[in-house]
DNA sequence: AGCAAATGTAGGACATAACCCGATATCAGA
DNA sequence: TCTGATATCGGGTTATGTCCTACATTTGCT
């Protein structure tokens, strides 16, 4: 029996997990959280075959979650559920240790299927993501400029764009304002933009943020 | 027996929401539409007594669903679920002639409520946004947030949300960068905003710039 | 294995911008 | 005529941005 932690703050979107996983005999919802803090809190003291992470929350979001479970449990495979077009963040939260990454409108069928792949240690990449990974792979000069972002790197572009302030940034994640900034600079050098404006453009445009 | 029609593209948030209210016997879902165009096409041929509409959905948001909606039906009430609790929003939408915004964070017993009282054909008002709505309604704002600008703000505003700096703006407006604080000042102000990220949000999303 | 490049972190110095005050002049209305 | 919104600016204090440097780890490539 797979023990299956569900972090999304939506209840309904718990709801709508737990009723599709309960009908499996080998899968059981033993935790849910709203919230990143509260997922951290439950993945200390207990223990879980599958996290399944949204990543779209307020006060801790998807990535930064992500971020620190890696530290605590580094071999506790990740479901991601996005709200959004699978691509965009896909390619960037693999390579941060989720083990598959999944939009909320799949089938039913293929949410089940990805999470006892992920139970099995497995990788799962949905067909439509698969198809987006060889394609840029065929083309890899024209891969997203974010891409080529590293881990804390994206952490910082995603809260720029959203519009907070490096001390506010510096603060959510524990580092120097100073850190922040130099990450900000090597944003915007990989990514050729030139102010927090073209930021928050990108992330509107690509659907990295709503 | 109310007849309920679900239009949310996420397939997992319409299976939470209908479990929620199959639960319920006097009410039953009867119609579910993942998308605008095809939850109207719904309603031109069957009858529904409520609409659950998602405000964020892909093809043709809620908002326009929501308009389109009251042309060829001005009396099917519709309780809107928002993914986040935006006043302005809100407001909007309350104008545009729904009868009720829940966040999907709500309790079940919430959600639940609000359909029932929708489908009577009363008014659902949540706490939350009762509150917002008033503080908004003390100082009224009848027109687009963009349009209370005065001229000068609002070339500013563009400016600014354009990623300009306030040197730059300063030059091309030829007066003082004080005074293009004191116009950014004025204008987050006047639009309930707080950061630069929020006014190029702001713009994007009403079309302003592209 | 070994060196180069990328990553995560941060400090200093100086230029800009933001934030919180207040100020003056104009002009349209009540 | 008095009020209020508008257009304009300044001072002082903090917060940010920019440019440069630094250094310990990873990671990648040869």
């Amino acid at each position: 029996m797979k023990k299956i932690l569900l972090v999304d703050d939506h209840n309904i979107v718990r709801q709508g997990l737990k009723n599709l996983i309960e009908l499996e005999t080998d899968l059981e919802v033993t935790g849910e959280a709203a919230s990143g803090v509260e997922a951290l809190k439950l993945i200390r003291s207990n223990s879980y075959d599958v996290v399944v992470l949204d990543i779209s929350m307020p006060d801790k979001n998807g990535v930064d979650t992500l971020h620190d479970l890696k530290h605590i449990a580094p071999n506790l495979p990740v479901l991601i559920l996005s709200g959004y077009a699978e691509a965009q963040y896909a390619l960037n939260l693999i390579r941060s240790g989720c083990k598959g990454y999944l939009s909320k409108d799949a089938d039913s069928d293929e949410i089940v299927k990805a999470i006892r792949t992920i139970a099995a240690g497995k990788r799962y990449i949905s067909s439509a993501l698969a198809n987006l990974m060889t394609e840029q792979l065929s083309h890899p000069s024209e891969k997203q400029l974010h891409e080529a972002l590293s881990d804390r790197e994206f952490q910082v572009f995603f809260k720029l764009a959203g519009g907070l302030s490096p001390t506010e940034i510096a603060a959510e994640l524990n580092i120097s304002i100073k850190t922040v900034s130099t990450y900000r600079t090597r944003i915007l050098e990989k990514m050729s933009l030139k102010t927090n404006a073209d930021l928050t453009y990108y992330a509107i445009k690509n659907e990295l943020i709503t």
